[in-house]
DNA sequence: ATACATATCTTGACAGTGTCCACATCGATG
DNA sequence: CATCGATGTGGACACTGTCAAGATATGTAT
C-alpha cells in the first residue's frame, strides 16, 4: 500500500506538529516558517489553516505539548529518584536540563513568549501560567519534602523553588542558546548540570 | 534651526541603533523590522544597507553594544560592592538582574543566537564567545577572590562562575520572557534576585 | 443508493518583509 | 570648479502570513 498521496493526509494535525519540530531541528527557531511545515508535510501553503488558526497557534500547541512532555519528565525523574530529599532535589535538577538537551526545539519555545503570542491559544489555560504548570510543582513537592525532612530550613517554599528553578533554567539557556562551547555534548552537559545543581541545593540546605 | 531634514543625517547609523531599541521596546524582538526601523528614524526602506550589511549585522552591533554596557555595568558594581567577598558576589548578581530589567531589549537581543546568525559581524569577534566576555570576568575575579579569603572553597572557578551565572541569567530570563506574574515591579524583581543570589551564594560558601 | 452538508485541501491574491539593483544627491578633495 | 566616494532614494524580486473562493472527499439523512 504504497502511499498514493490522497486527497485527505489523515492526521495532518499531527503531520504538522512533526514537520514544525523538524523544521526547527533544522533551521532554529528563526526558520520555522508555516509554508515550509506544510511543504514539509507535504500539502499546500494554506492547508494548515484547517487546524490551526494561525501560526502563533501552532507555536502554541506544541508548547503546550512541550509542558506535557516536561511535567511528566520531572515526576518521573522526582518519582525514580533516591535518596534523601535533597539528593531527589538534584536529580530533577539534571533531568530538567537532560530535558532540554533531549527536546531543544520544546524548549525554546516554550519560553519564547514572541512566538506564542496568539490570544486564542486555548490549550495554555489549562497551565494558567507557565511558571506553577506541573512541572514547577514537582519542584515546590519536592522542596517541601525536604522541608519536612528538616534539610532544608523553612520559609518561603515558592522563593526557595524559584531560585532552583532559575538556576537549571539558565544553565539549560546558556548551554542551548548560548554558544555551544560551554557543553558540546550532552554528557558533558549532564556533568556541568549535576555539578551546579549540587551547589544551588547545598544553598538551600539547612545549615546544622 | 528647526529639523529641516537634509539629505544626510547626520549619524544615521546611531540614530538606527536607537530606534531599533525603540522598536524592540514597543513591540517586542518579534517586531523588530529592518523598514520599521528606517520608518522611525526617518529614512528610506533601505538606507540601513550603507550602515550595516542586513538585520543581523544591525541586531550584531547591539548587541555589541549590550555586552559592553553591561561589562561596565558588571565591573561597576563589583568595585562598588562593600563587605566581604561573598558580599560582593550577591551584589553583582543582583546587578545582573537589575541589567536586564533596566535594558530588556539589549538583554533580550544578547541571548538570542538566532538573531545574529550573520557570519560578518566583525564587532562581536572581540567577545569572541559571550561566556568569556569581561562580564563573565566579572564574576570569576569575584570567585577568585572569595577563594583568596578563604570563602569558597578550592576548586574550579570556572565551574562555580557557571553556577552563579546560571541563577541570575535564569532568573532573569523567566522574570522577562516567562509570563510577568513572577515580578511585575523592578523592586520586585531585584527582591526576589537578592533571595535567590543569597541562597547561590550560600551555595558556593564553603563550610566550617 | 442518492443527495446534501461538512470537513478538508487547493489555487489565487494581497500586504509586508529582507535584500539586490540602478540612480540621485551631498560633502570633501583634487 | 569638477569629480568621486559616501550616503540616501525608488523600484524590483522572492519570500512570508493571511484571507477569500473554489474543489474534493467523508459522513449522514432520507
Amino acid at each position: 500500500m504504497l502511499e498514493e498521496k490522497p486527497y485527505h493526509h489523515g492526521d495532518l494535525r499531527r503531520g504538522l506538529l512533526d514537520a514544525a519540530l523538524r523544521v526547527i531541528a533544522e533551521g532554529g527557531v528563526a526558520g520555522l516558517t508555516l509554508r515550509e511545515v506544510a511543504r514539509q508535510a507535504g500539502v499546500s501553503h494554506n492547508a494548515p489553516y484547517h487546524h490551526f488558526a494561525d501560526k502563533a497557534a501552532l507555536v502554541a500547541a506544541l508548547v503546550d505539548e512541550g509542558f506535557t512532555q516536561f511535567a511528566q519528565t520531572m515526576q518521573f525523574a522526582y518519582d525514580a529518584a533516591e535518596g534523601s530529599a535533597l539528593d531527589k532535589m538534584v536529580c530533577i535538577g539534571v533531568a530538567y536540563v537532560q530535558f532540554a538537551m533531549n527536546h531543544p526545539a520544546q524548549f525554546r519555545l516554550m519560553f519564547r513568549p514572541e512566538l506564542r503570542a496568539s490570544d486564542q491559544c486555548l490549550p495554555l489555560q489549562a497551565h494558567k501560567t507557565y511558571e506553577t504548570s506541573s512541572g514547577f510543582d514537582v519542584v515546590i513537592r519536592a522542596l517541601q519534602a525536604a522541608q519536612r525532612e528538616g534539610l532544608v530550613a523553612e520559609g518561603d517554599t515558592e522563593h526557595l523553588a524559584l531560585a532552583a528553578w532559575s538556576t537549571v533554567h539558565g544553565l539549560a539557556d546558556l548551554i542551548l542558546d548560548g554558544n555551544r562551547n560551554i557543553a558540546s555534548t550532552t554528557e558533558e552537559a549532564l556533568a556541568l548540570a549535576r555539578v551546579t545543581v549540587e551547589i544551588m541545593v547545598q544553598g538551600l540546605a539547612k545549615r546544622p
